[in-house]
DNA sequence: TTTTGAGTTGTTCGA
DNA sequence: GTCGAACAACTCAAA
């Protein structure tokens, strides 16, 4: 035997929601075995509800890749990046190269809980392993349970419990990586197009790329000006939709080019106990909430939490619900937000709670629409954030939510953009409108309308839906229940 | 087992 | 303008 072949085979590092190296214990423990690494990333469309269904956050991903394989190739090696159903590119590319092992992050959306099973399954039928770890959560979903061992269902109580354990720290990248050689042949045919996750004609993006950066040091750098500049206002800036008072750093942590784990190190390592520091740590229990639901219920992307939601008659109208994704409902502020959304891949997260008790409440159209619409424009797109907070604010989750829980938009737009600043940047249209008449424009006279430029069902939309009547309705249909 | 207090982010109405 | 109460009833979590 020559020493060639005693070269060691392979293992396969499986980037999935992890496209990072700091703080990646699948990396650590592939790098730990002493065999070369594989770095491959697949582009699975086949997975339902998974972020690559999203356009926007395929725009994210094109980044996303780039700056990993930069990363990677400062190691001296690279990524692959595959595109196809994962169960049959994963064991094609195992017996290509005679890998060994995979290992991987644990995912919390149910198909892709599945698709792991299977693959456990087929890939042990070929000999090769699959290990999986925790690596995208604070803490493992078991980690954190009621005294009778239940899944918490209510958040004070869960982030209670969570304080008490603390996040699992964060671990380093590794020193060094020895890679498995990668022929420019190996799964020729199954190569993804990175270039194709770009938009082309149109080219809807330019709005991303003026608001997002998206390289390897991004993430950590916004977070790093968020603790010095912003957490200590955060409490209350955050609230205020024209303002930058929001960290802006979930489309790092869609991704997992932020580790939250990182992030809750970070504000550890400050002991900044400020209220602001605190309110946002919440906010990451949030996430790490939205993650844990999942988990324990996975129909939570797909179905009411409460059965008792199952008998709600949403109202169908494609014409309300294209009137509300390309933000033409005539209500400013809920215009604003979706306009906010769609140039720019995400939305304040104020004017979210805005935009989505507008379709579930006053146009009573079934939140799942809605799930759909930010699954494929979000940036920040997160099967587990996105599905339980839409159920939050469409009252059939896991939160005991008051039925009253319907948010005035003008009202919201007079306290947390009382300038009207917000709705003036994505609704220029009624940018020469000021105070009540910005707000309501389908209240001021016509002399003020005339005067600003505006004609309502011409240069902007009468509202399609006036909002006591759409409120009214909302209470009676929830009320029914 | 039963009881008790509480539940992210709200709105309206009347004093 | 400000403030407190009312808005259903239910479920959760812990004592």
């Amino acid at each position: 035997m020559s020493g060639r072949n005693v070269e060691r085979k392979p293992v396969i590092l499986w980037f999935r929601h992890d496209l990072r190296l700091d703080d990646h214990p699948a990396l650590l423990s592939a790098v730990a075995t002493g065999h070369p690494l594989m770095c491959v990333y697949v582009f699975d469309p086949c997975v339902e509800r998974s972020a690559v269904e999203g356009g926007a956050y395929r725009w994210w991903l094109r980044g996303a890749l780039a700056a990993l394989r930069k990363q990677l190739q400062s190691y001296g090696g690279t990524l692959l990046t595959l595109a196809g159903d994962a169960q049959d590119v994963l064991p094609r590319l195992a017996a290509e190269i005679g890998a060994v092992t995979v290992f991987a992050h644990q995912r919390v959306l149910a198909a892709e809980r599945a698709q792991d099973q299977r693959l456990v399954e087929k890939l042990a039928q070929c000999g090769i392993g699959f290990q999986l770890e925790w690596g995208t959560v604070l803490r493992h979903p078991q980690d954190i349970l009621t005294k009778d061992r239940y899944a918490y269902r209510v958040y004070t109580a869960f982030w209670k419990a969570l304080r008490a354990v603390g996040a699992e720290a964060p671990v380093s990248a590794p020193q060094e990586i020895v890679f498995c050689g990668l022929s420019a042949s190996l799964l020729a045919d199954m190569r993804l197009n990175e270039e194709r996750l770009r938009p082309v004609v149109p080219d809807w993006a330019a709005g991303m790329r003026a608001s997002w950066r998206v390289d390897g040091k991004a993430g950590m750098q916004v977070l790093e000006a968020f603790v010095n500049d912003l957490c200590c206002d955060y409490a209350k800036a955050r609230d205020y939709m024209a303002r930058e008072g929001t960290s802006r750093l979930s489309p790092y942590l869609a991704s997992g080019m932020l580790s939250p784990r990182r992030v809750w190190d970070v504000l550890a390592q400050r002991g900044d106990d400020g209220e602001g520091a605190q309110v946002f740590l919440s906010e990451l229990g949030w996430r790490e909430f939205a993650q844990y639901t999942l988990f324990h219920v996975p129909s939570l992307s797909y179905e009411n939490v409460n059965p008792k939601f199952h008998a709600m008659p949403w109202r169908r109208s494609e014409q309300d619900l294209t009137a509300w994704q390309r933000g033409q409902t005539g209500v400013p502020i809920v215009d604003a937000a979706m306009r906010q959304l769609w140039q720019t891949g995400w939305m304040h997260n104020r004017a979210r709670m805005i935009a989505g008790s507008f379709l579930t409440k006053h146009l009573l159209i079934d939140w799942r629409e809605g799930e759909a619409w930010f699954r494929d424009t979000l940036v920040d797109y997160d099967p587990a954030s996105n599905a339980m907070n839409w159920q939050w604010v469409a009252g059939t989750g896991i939160d005991a939510a008051p039925f009253f829980r319907i948010f005035n938009p003008t009202l919201q737009a007079e306290k947390f953009d009382p300038d009207g600043e917000y709705i003036r940047r994505w609704v220029p249209e009624l940018g020469a409108l000021s105070g009540k008449a910005l707000r309501e424009p389908w209240n001021a006279s016509v002399t003020v309308l005339r005067s600003a430029g505006v004609e309502l069902g011409q240069t902007y939309p009468r509202p399609i839906v006036g909002l006591p009547e759409g409120r009214e309705r909302a209470l009676g249909a929830f009320k029914a229940l």
